[in-house]
DNA sequence: TCACTCACATACGAGGCGTATGTCAAGAGG
DNA sequence: CCTCTTGACATACGCCTCGTATGTGAGTGA
């Protein structure tokens, strides 16, 4: 039973280092955050910080690791509480969009994430939302639904489109009205993919 | 005649601190590009560099103005180079996507530019890129050909679309064929805007 | 010629990162 | 129960970079 002791504790200090990251990242940026006080404000040092990860880079790639499977988790079940195939992709792509709303995936994901740690579609974990989005445009083409496209290149693009969408609404002075101009553009583009000019249900 | 000799100077030197910062940028990131190296490159020190421009990131704006400026003149070019609006439209895609190939580009248009000085929706020359796309989207819509969507939600998911694709093709292992790949994908989702399933010439 | 301006260089202070070194609790073994 | 080792973390140091305050010399007008 005492066993565990020091690696729980060491768990548990991990998991303080990554959320204090998360707030200080997302509302200081990464270059502004200093980890002096990333660490303080956790009752911890920079000690603690370069013995459980690499450096503060390293520090970074946790952070966007568990928020990309926050996302992934969160978009997977708007997609399966959508009634197709076709109306999920596009939940999925307002889904996405609004969740770039949140500071947090903004700042990180969005900015931060790929100015510092380079291309997203090299991360580990490789993007588990670009993923999901894949696989449901896989079983599209498999039903005749969508044209026969390459899969990667167009969720590549769906979802690029859907980030910028993302950005704009986030920096907009009325984001709630910009919004559905954003979603009802998506839709149109998406709409690209169809074999048949009419919607499907 | 010997009035202007010191602002021609002056302006020499601003010209000579962007020209280095450009491919300082480009090569190591903003982050990790000195600023002593950077002035030193070009025979001068910090100092020539603060009373030229407000601070760092005021030089990494003056890069990004030029850069914008340039790639907006380029992608004139090639819109009036198009036989048709709509074919416009299409290589001025295609022309994007190539485009954020260059690694000036790519690194400062893209990755750092948005990561230090916010939004591009927001910067001033307010992204002449996306200036362009519109007017052409609302000629296109004015012409019967395209639905009448938003044009500024359309312009910046299109834009957004390409820029995905072309980060996607940049990271490639053999972005020529993902090219190929990244452009057709685009054409289909532009297609989606159309009014009719029929794509025009 | 002389005073003034201004573009730029030099010098200084603050702060942040990464690493080398110290320290103390937790387990192992006798 | 005592000692030894391990390892998680704290402390201390050096290096670099940014921004600013101050110095300086060429250019300019009277």
């Amino acid at each position: 039973m005492a066993k565990g002791k020091r690696a729980a504790a060491m768990a548990e200090n991990r998991a303080k280092l990554i959320r204090a990251a998360r707030t200080a990242f997302a509302t200081q940026g990464y270059a502004d955050a200093s980890m002096d006080e990333l660490t303080a404000a956790v009752g911890l040092t920079r000690g603690a910080l370069y013995h459980n990860f690499e450096d503060k880079k390293g520090l970074l790639w946790a952070v966007v690791e568990q928020i990309d499977g926050e996302m992934a988790e969160r978009l997977r079940i708007v997609r399966e509480q959508a009634p197709s195939l076709w109306l999920g992709l596009l939940a999925e792509g307002s889904a996405y969009i609004e969740m770039a709303l949140e500071p947090e995936i903004q700042r990180i994901m969005l900015l931060d994430g790929p100015a510092v740690l380079g291309d997203p579609s090299k991360w580990p974990g490789e993007n588990a939302c670009l993923d999901i989005t894949m696989r449901t445009i896989r079983a599209l083409i498999e039903e005749g639904i969508v044209k026969p496209v390459d899969v990667e290149a167009a969720g590549r693009l769906l979802n690029g489109a859907a980030l910028s969408a993302a950005l704009w609404v986030a920096a907009a002075d009325d984001p709630k009205s910009v919004l559905n101009k954003a979603v009802d553009a998506f839709r149109a583009l998406a709409s690209g993919l169809l074999r048949e000019a009419r919607e499907p249900a």
